[in-house]
DNA sequence: CGCTTTCATCGACACCTGTGAATGTGTTGG
DNA sequence: CCAACACATTCACAGGTGTCGATGAAAGCG
């Protein structure tokens, strides 16, 4: 036999592995990252991370993209918890939700490398 | 004048926005966070954690995916930097990259809600 | 030497996603 | 009121991505 030999049906161990992270956390999660797999929200976060309260307006010109798209981006970003946006007069604004403010300055500014 | 106006062609801050975080940068970051935007990858990262050392083989039942699957998933990780993976005999074994390993706890483990 | 096993690659498909023009909705200001 | 503004929504399109069957390459086994 083999020095090592995979988990076959062996019987120390179940026919299959046990995920440590189940179908159901793991669908969270991944929801949580595909929100900030993309360039323009993740510079879209660090701006209102960094100002604190911005609105769309705002963003339209440094991020260099059309009002829809900025609009679709904040959506993105609100809908998964990460932003959250107040309408006062014409104008959105939106600042980090407090929940996420912590993790969020963690995968912007932490060891992320 | 509205009580808070947004930044226009104000004085006070320059037309636009400096972002934190650069449009290079922020593809780096994005690109890493892609990597993670998969339930199928987050479950096999976890899996990859919990065990230590797993060969495919061993990946493809418990993620109830095909072997062409499996072996997309895992090439993505790697390119991402986040495992690496070892041929041994014919069977290849993939392991936490030792850079990305506390980040990758961090990531599945951590306080993610 | 074949035969099997393990994994990567290719090709094809369905689906999702980022993007912006056009349009709609609500607010402000004259 | 009506015009201008800020933003959301709709629609359409190009590109990316997950998935699997088929095929190929490399390594062990009899």
């Amino acid at each position: 036999m083999a020095a090592t030999t995979p988990t076959r049906g062996g019987s120390s161990l179940p026919d299959f592995v046990t995920p440590a992270i189940g179908p159901v956390e793991a669908g969270t999660l991944a929801r949580r990252f595909s929100a900030l797999a993309d360039p323009v929200r993740i510079q879209l976060l660090s701006i209102v991370a960094s100002r604190g309260e911005v609105c769309s307006c705002d963003l339209t010109r440094p991020l260099a993209k059309s009002q829809p798209t900025i609009s679709h981006h904040t959506t993105v970003l609100a809908n998964a918890g990460l932003i959250v946006g107040e309408k006062r007069g014409r104008w959105t604004w939106w600042r980090l939700a407090p929940e996420a403010r912590a993790e969020v300055r963690r995968m912007l500014g932490g060891p992320g490398s």
